[in-house]
DNA sequence: CTCGAAATGGACTGACCAGTTTGATTTTCT
DNA sequence: AGAAAATCAAACTGGTCAGTCCATTTCGAG
């Protein structure tokens, strides 16, 4: 088994002043975050900030790739058997539920709202919370639904746009909603199944396999 | 009939102010922006800025509710006859897609990502925004939706959420990619169009008077 | 034309900030 | 234990920024 060794000092103020960066980062944004600051939350002297990370940019972009690269873990080992034999929109609205559950999450919601705030400046880190979020979990969702096609238990002709219908119409309302009215805006467990229910039962009027 | 009155040196300097207030902003966020160079982009003194405005935060606030306040306007007037007689679909879709090509505009885009990315800083401007934007086209939507299920066009119980299901399911998909993407995805005129069609029949087959 | 209001520009204050320097102290590894 | 690597506190550099001050000029209405 893995040996539990002992993290070096080294180790443990890394991971101190990126947990400082995230707070202050998601908090108070790219230019609102002083270095000083983050050295001071982080209990470490400021040197050893720009030992680790070089410089403020580097830390900025180090920690919302990470992040982003984070994003949609714990979602994407769902490929499991799709539908035992016919309760599709059943199996829909868990899928939905999963991934608002994920999603509608202070932490990543704030990471969101930065990136989409400094769009300008780093383009990039947006374009790859694009593709690391919505267009992975689309393309995945495109997939499951093909199959589901191929057996008959849905009709559909562009798996894509078919799965892009269904991400929107699951993620649209309440993540648009979050966007701007903050996180004490976020809609608490129930509320996300219902309207992952809602969102099953419209896609699946449209898509359904008794559509002729 | 009004008099075209000549604009006074002051008018005109208060319109170049905010002219180019909108252009940093928007371009550089609420940080990123300095007085100086709003000054000097609007051709004016710095003590000019000051006496129209009184501070930095002020002219932000103005300015960000001046443009949300004018956000939704040139559409909510299409309150004309929803449909003659039966052309449900063309109806949503042209709905749709006006809606979209006022919200689809790098002027409106960039207000809303600099205002989500400034929702810990500014928590009223954004909620403005929401309202002034999609909860007032929803209202206005939903209102319109019962009348067309009164007469017997649609099939809805909950006009509201119907109303909420349609905006998202036109908005979503183009808004989140355009928060992400930058001016450069958004879509054109004719993608814009279909897209429209193609959630205007996805709520018919859901919302359709056909279902029982 | 005249007088008060508005605008000018440039210097200035006080504060903050990213990043560097230094020399001493502590941690880590062998 | 002892050398190399990491950390520390604190001062410092060069720059920026919001907001103010002031003496001078320009504008506009009567």
């Amino acid at each position: 088994m893995a040996v539990a060794k002992a993290p070096t000092q080294s180790e443990r103020k890394h991971l101190a002043m990126l947990a400082a960066a995230e707070q202050l980062f998601l908090r108070h944004g790219y230019l609102g975050t002083s270095m000083d600051e983050l050295a001071e939350l982080s209990q470490v002297s400021k040197q050893t900030v720009y030992a680790h990370f070089g410089s403020k940019e580097a830390l900025f972009v180090e920690l919302v790739s990470s992040m982003t690269a984070r994003a949609g873990d714990g979602l994407h080992d769902l490929d499991e058997v799709p539908a035992p034999d016919g309760d599709v929109a059943g199996f829909l609205e868990r899928y939905a539920a999963d991934e608002l559950t994920v999603v509608m999450t202070p932490r990543l919601l704030r990471l969101r709202r930065l990136v989409i705030g400094e769009v300008e400046r780093f383009p990039d880190l947006a374009r790859a919370l694009y593709e690391n979020g919505p267009a992975r979990a689309i393309r995945s969702l495109a997939v499951t639904i093909a199959a589901l096609a191929e057996r008959g238990l849905l009709s559909v002709d562009d798996a894509v746009e078919a799965a892009t219908t269904f991400n929107w119409l699951v993620m649209g309302a309440p993540m648009n909603e979050a966007m701007l009215l903050g996180d004490d805006a976020i809609p608490d467990a129930d509320a996300l199944r219902r309207h992952a229910a809602h969102a099953a039962r419209v896609f699946v009027a449209t898509y359904g396999a008794d559509r002729h």
